[in-house]
DNA sequence: AAAAGCCCCTGGATGC
DNA sequence: TGCATCCAGGGGCTTT
């Protein structure tokens, strides 16, 4: 399940190795979520220039501005592999570069390879446009975070997932951020008082600048480009672990489902 | 207009 | 052993 700890992770493993390459070819296999929207031929002989990451986008930047957007979906990893074997009935893309082959696994196909012309590109607006501040970045601002969550009536663990108050918490970091800050998932966000909200706002970072430091999660198939899982897993405190005391108080831990979700949290340290 | 629900997909776990 | 059912969830889209 790639959150932003897991598309950072794939992203610091390759954007060194790839950066300068020459694009030799893309082959794909079958459909992802979204058509590559441009003929494949037409990235042949392009150069790197870079490798970003959105959200849980990732962009490949060309020289001629245009850029390549992979997202891992829910069950997808990339490798880069130095001499491509023939691809296994889940590997779904090949981007042929100088450097090597980047190849995405991906079981469930919720991932997509899309082509966008530039930041104009209108699919690019599209998924691009209205997201909300990067976690690890300086645009993530504790008064702006409480003064949107003042404005909403859902429970705070939906609404840290819709990726408008913040971007890249999924499932599995929004139950850790909110056993960390010690608040119960279902508390409608707009009652969280200003030094509750803060303490999210830095758990947030911290559960998530912490997963990159560990490999991120590696609970189903999740690999780093080089092939290795992450260890954040063995971390967690609440997420999976319903019935198995809590780490810090002993208590078992509980779920419940909030959006046709799996929720875990601590009855005793989240009120 | 916010919020809730639907749906895409397949492997693994579970139940009979 | 085998088959049916459920579950995992990112996130755009549709419905309420």
């Amino acid at each position: 399940m790639p959150e932003l700890p897991e598309v950072e992770v794939t992203r610091l493993g390759f954007a060194d190795r790839i950066r300068g390459a020459r694009l030799h070819a893309l082959a794909l296999g079958k459909p992802l979520r979204w058509p590559l929207g441009v003929d494949a031929q037409q990235l042949a002989g392009r150069t790197v220039r870079g490798v970003r990451r959105r959200a849980k986008y990732l962009l490949i930047d060309l020289d001629d501005g245009s850029f390549i957007l992979v997202h891992l979906g829910m069950s997808g990893s990339l490798r880069l592999l130095d001499a491509p074997s023939a691809p296994g009935p889940h590997d779904h893309a090949d981007l042929h570069t100088s450097a090597g082959t980047l190849r995405l696994h991906d079981p469930r196909r919720f991932g997509a390879v899309v082509h966008c012309a530039g930041e104009a590109d209108p699919f690019a607006r599209k998924l691009l446009g209205h997201l909300g501040p990067e976690p690890l970045g300086d645009d993530f601002d504790p008064r702006a975070f409480f003064d949107a969550l003042r404005r909403r009536r859902t429970a705070i663990k939906p609404a840290l997932m819709a990726g408008d108050l913040v971007v890249g918490v999924g499932n599995i970091y929004a139950s850790e951020a909110l056993f960390m800050a010690g608040i119960r998932p279902t508390t409608p966000a707009h009652r969280l008082s200003r030094a509750r909200s803060d303490r999210l706002h830095a758990a947030v970072r911290a559960v998530l600048a912490r997963a990159v430091e560990r490999g991120g999660s590696s609970l189903r198939d999740f690999v780093g480009v080089d092939g290795a899982a992450g260890h954040f897993q063995l971390e967690a405190a609440v997420y999976g672990r319903e019935g198995l005391p809590c780490p810090r108080c002993g208590t078992p831990v509980r779920s419940l489902r909030q959006a046709q979700r799996s929720t875990f949290f601590c009855p005793r340290c989240q009120r």
